[in-house]
DNA sequence: GCCAACGTTGGC
DNA sequence: GCCAACGTTGGC
């Protein structure tokens, strides 16, 4: 199962605003990018994802998972752009910043890092499991 | 608020 | 098809 990082403005969308959304979860709207559109296409239904806050927060804060497949973007006026839907997992018990990201030799190598532009981006496994054990969460 | 990095657009 | 100009994102 692939794994990804799903990054959004607290302001604009927050994990409370997913959270709200329930079992039935919500639509990933608004990718403008056609990488990041690229990686929802490739997702299946249980990937998992994190949830990073981009700009103000900077940091992951919460896992999701997908639960339906990419399909048009209601919100675009072209078809080409796609989204998933997505739900909430949990939030993390400890967040994990970017700082934390970059400083640590097993991250620095992170999309994240590398091309902070990309707003859907994959996770390695090494990734996620590490992620997950300095957020203390179990998978 | 600034600016670097990146993607997109449009003229040639 | 190249590349300059422009817009956007996101870290600082």
């Amino acid at each position: 199962m692939a794994k990804w990082l799903f990054k959004s403005e607290p302001d604009v969308y927050s994990f409370e605003d997913l959270l709200k959304k329930g079992k039935a979860g919500d639509e990933w709207t608004g990718v403008r990018n056609y990488q990041a559109r690229n990686n929802m296409r490739l997702m299946k239904i249980g990937d998992q994802g994190f949830f990073y806050y981009s700009n103000v927060g900077k940091a992951v804060v919460a896992v999701v998972e997908v639960c339906k497949l990419a399909h048009p973007d209601s919100t675009a006026d072209n078809p080409t752009w796609e989204c998933v839907d997505i739900r909430a997992v949990a939030a993390l018990p400890k967040q994990v910043t970017l700082e934390d990201i970059k400083l640590d030799p097993k991250l620095k190598d992170m999309v994240l890092v590398n091309n902070s532009r990309l707003s859907v981006q994959p996770v390695t496994d090494a990734e996620w499991a590490h992620i997950c054990k300095l957020a203390g969460h179990k998978a």
